[in-house]
DNA sequence: AATGAATGAGGCTTCATTCAT
DNA sequence: CATGAATGAAGCCTCATTCAT
């Protein structure tokens, strides 16, 4: 059944989180669902499998977070609309928290595999972050001659770093709500 | 020998950058250096006490840099300033690559005792940069109500997010004196 | 199973008795059994694990055997009463041969942690040995004035040492009959 | 020099007594003496021969005290015999703690090798024993009924229970004098 | 589908001993 | 005589994966 194989996920999420890839264990995984080793291998090839699993769904719920923008757009002024869609993603990742420390912490650091399934991802996100650049530039909220790649780039690391010292450093001080805020008027003021 | 333990700490920044912690193994490290494994441990406790050398070596090449903006002041304007300064550390990146690519990718991933390692470090990197923003006050760049936390970790995270594109997901057409024009300008945009 | 982890602890002790502690390998142990190397690492978790284990074995074994001495006391005198004794207590070792090598052998001597297992166990022989010197004072076979101490040391030393030379020094003419006969006699004379 | 090997030799006791032979390293023998590892072994072949060392040496100063008895003879009663033979051994004991400790607690314990030594001194030991049988018979001490063999094998396993749990065991509370006292009176009534 | 005992390759580490200086 | 850096065989143990039930 699918609920057994979704079980293995959420117990893959909360084990990979809180031991890292290399220091979980099967083991841990399937005591933690409830079945036998042997049970796990019914649903998944192997641990990478299972890994990447999670990478994939993390993908998928991300993704379309960046493809939200418009949601957000009526008349908005630029610093309202970074405002918002920060505090989107930032609810999303404490939503997601331990999937989201697996991916910050992990998604390039084990292995090559990983690692191209990252740089997919990191593709598309891109692209998502191009098709927000191009609505800007002809809704008139930026000019042309911002250059898009350090804009994308820009975007993802702030709020990267950001969630990064919230969730794996543990800076429980980080307000979500004030974060957004300031951040989206350093991005405001920064391409304007 | 200190030179036999500076090759074998190399070797292990080649190693490590190439393999990632757990796939690098004190074989491969050995016959780099062209030593027996028990020389290995004649220099080092254990792989883990290699890899936290590398740390904090890391840290000290790094950490001074921070200290180091006040070379560039004179009677500048605060975006030559802070492209200045990023200038210096993406060289110091480029020039520290294996090392940086394990620090970015590996520090906080693979092992409590090496996140508590990279704390320690994160926290001297924010007195570094407390001490600079006191700096900026003082001298007029920038005005009191310009949140610390913000900037501090808006800084540290572009640069390093940038760094981490260039150097783990090797893009390689980003060029660094391009970069540090672009993102001192939106830093200077931002914080003015 | 049980028989499975059974089965290691019986050629652990063939194994410990004929090479000592640091000379009996896992893999020899195993290779006895038939299994893995793994394998045993299900059943205990070290090799001092399993050495430990082997030391509680002994001690269930004997030290009920200081208890028994009830059943050998109706209208009995001393000296058949220490003969008895003496001769179960033979058997016993005898029955048990290459565990008791192993603790006559390496109990104290192997490490600290062993040290206190055997230490513990002194103790409890020496309360049951004191307790059968309550009995016999009670039933008059022996007045107040035998110091306890001695009388216990002394029992466990000559014991011990008949065995040791039988088991570990081979002495292959020590005749248990005789030597109960003969040890029982001078206990009787000692103290009466 | 005759001197560096007799510090090694010295500092092997101390190490060897403190740690059991498979816990003594060549490396914190030669600290101690404060000389270099490759000094060792211009001194002596291997760790083995050290040990082997140290059991003869053993061997030298207890061997010849079993053939002290003749001095404690003139007109003394039997009980005062074995009591001021005893003390003497129990001081010899206490004299040469840390290469008794070795031997009680290891020289059968490790090796073959080693109990091959054991075995030798062992039988020179009887030897010395069968000497003072003889005495005491012709000397009207005992009589000739007196079984040789337990004899010696109670008064050697007395003897080296009490040093052993004075020693190992470290129960401090055993009074030397009164153990002689105490035992030599058993002895005294066991083979009157 | 589920089990869980068994596997075994392969990693890290130790330490007595050697030998060129 | 003395050194001490270097050696490398060998031991313990791990853990993802398999497969007979």
């Amino acid at each position: 059944m699918a609920d057994r194989k979704e079980e293995i996920i959420q117990a893959g999420i909360e084990v990979f989180a809180a031991r890292g890839y290399y220091n979980t264990h099967i083991a841990e995984i399937v005591e933690k669902v409830g079945i036998a080793k042997g049970t796990f291998y019914l649903y998944f090839n192997s641990k990478k499998d299972l890994f990447i699993s999670l990478i994939k769904r993390h993908e998928e719920i991300f993704l379309k977070e960046f493809d939200n923008y418009i949601i957000d757009t009526d008349n908005m002024d630029l610093k309202i609309f970074f405002e918002k869609m920060l505090l989107r993603f930032f609810k999303l990742y404490k939503k997601h928290e331990n999937l989201s420390i697996i991916i910050l912490r992990e998604a390039v650091a084990v292995n090559e595999e990983f690692e191209d399934q990252f740089k997919k991802m990191d593709a598309k996100r891109f692209q998502s972050l191009n098709n927000l650049h191009q609505f800007l530039i002809e809704n008139n909220y930026i000019t042309k001659n911002i250059d898009f790649n350090y804009f994308a780039c820009t975007f993802v690391g702030i709020m990267e770093s950001i969630v990064m010292r919230r969730l794996i450093l543990n800076e429980k001080d980080f307000d979500i709500e004030e974060a957004a805020d300031k951040i989206s008027n350093y991005f405001y003021k920064a391409i304007s």
